[in-house]
DNA sequence: AGATGTCCCTGGAAGC
DNA sequence: TGCTTCCAGGGACATC
C-alpha cells in the first residue's frame, strides 16, 4: 500500500475526524518494527490535536507529545466507530472518544513510536535525515540538480534513498524515470540541468496523479485491470517485464538495483 | 560522506 | 497435492 500518495490519502481520511479526540485506551499486539517507547497507559487522557505527515511518516500530534506512525510495506490504518474485534494482524489500537484508530500490518515492517516533542531523539533519528517534500515549495529543479550533482550512485537508488527527496518508492521511481525518459541506472551526477528539470516535473506529475486518484497504487490498479475507468493510472513500466512499451512497443526490461526491481524501456529511456 | 549489503516479518505465487 | 523457493510497494543499520 504505502508510498507517499497512499500515506497522504490515509492522513486525509481521518485527520479531521480524530482532531479533538481524547484517548481512552491503547492496545498493542505483536511487536512492530520498534517498541512504542512509552507505557501505553501514559497516553490515556491525552487529546489528539492534528495529524501531519513527513515523507511516509504520519505524525499524530497530541496535546503533549506525538506518535510517529509508519505503514512499512503492508500497513493499513483505519479510524472508525464500529470496527470488528481486533484480528491477528492488528498490532496497534487506540480507542478514543471519537473512534478507534487501528493499524493492521501483517508483515510488521511498520511502526508506532512515541516522541515527547518535535525535537525528541526519536523524531531527530527518524525524520532528521529526510529530503524535501516532493509536492512542497522546497522541491525546485535547481536545488534538485544541486543535490544530485555530487551523487555517484544510480539515479533510481538516490531517489529511493529518500535523503534528497522523500516519498518516491520503488514503483513511482520507475514510473517517474520513464516519464522523464531517463535510464534508471545512470549515475545521478551525470544528469544535465535540463534532464533533472524533466525528472522534477515527472515526480510531481506521477505523485499528484496518484494522489488525485485516491492514492491507490499502480500495482493495485494493475491487478484490478478491466474493472474500472482508472486505467490511466496503469503502470507504464512497473512489473511489466517483457511486455511492450506503451510508447514504442519495445519489450520492457527488468533489472535489480540494490535488491529492488527496476523496470524501464531501453529505447525511450536514455543515459 | 556516500555507497552497498543485510535484515526485520508474513503471505502469496511460482516452481518442482 | 504438497513442499520449497522466491518475491513483495521500506528503511535503519553496519560496514567498507
Amino acid at each position: 500500500m504505502p508510498e507517499l500518495p497512499e500515506v497522504e490519502v490515509t492522513r486525509r481520511s481521518f485527520a479531521a475526524r480524530i482532531a479533538g479526540a481524547r484517548v481512552l485506551d491503547v492496545r498493542m499486539g505483536k511487536p512492530l518494527r520498534w517498541p512504542l517507547g512509552v507505557e501505553p497507559t501514559r497516553l490515556v487522557g491525552r487529546t489528539v490535536t492534528d495529524v501531519g505527515r513527513r515523507g511516509k511518516y504520519l505524525l499524530l500530534r497530541l496535546d503533549a507529545g506525538l506518535l510517529l506512525i509508519h505503514l512499512g510495506m503492508s500497513g493499513r490504518l483505519t479510524f472508525g466507530q464500529n470496527l470488528l474485534p481486533p484480528g491477528e494482524h492488528d498490532h496497534f489500537e487506540m480507542r478514543t472518544t471519537q473512534g478507534v484508530l487501528r493499524l493492521r500490518d501483517p508483515r510488521r515492517f511498520g511502526a508506532v513510536v512515541w516522541a515527547e516533542g518535535e525535537d525528541d531523539g526519536a523524531v531527530r533519528k527518524l525524520l532528521g535525515g529526510l529530503g524535501v517534500e516532493p509536492l512542497g515549495p522546497d522541491f525546485d529543479p535547481e536545488a534538485f540538480w544541486q543535490a544530485l550533482r555530487h551523487r555517484r550512485a544510480s539515479i533510481k537508488q538516490v531517489l529511493l534513498a529518500g535523503d534528497v527527496v522523500v516519498g518516491v518508492g520503488n514503483i513511482y521511481a520507475s514510473e517517474a524515470l520513464f516519464v522523464a525518459r531517463i535510464r534508471p541506472t545512470v549515475s545521478a551526477c551525470r544528469l544535465s540541468r535540463a534532464r533533472v528539470a524533466r525528472l522534477h516535473a515527472a515526480i510531481r506529475t506521477v505523485l499528484e496523479t496518484a494522489l488525485h486518484w485516491g492514492g491507490s497504487t499502480l500495482r493495485d490498479f494493475a491487478s484490478a485491470e478491466g474493472h474500472s475507468g482508472y486505467f490511466q493510472l496503469e503502470a507504464k513500466v512497473y512489473d511489466r517485464a517483457g511486455q511492450p512499451c506503451r510508447v514504442c512497443a519495445t519489450p520492457i526490461r527488468a533489472v535489480r538495483q540494490g535488491q529492488r526491481s527496476t523496470f524501464y524501456c531501453p529505447v525511450c529511456q536514455r543515459y
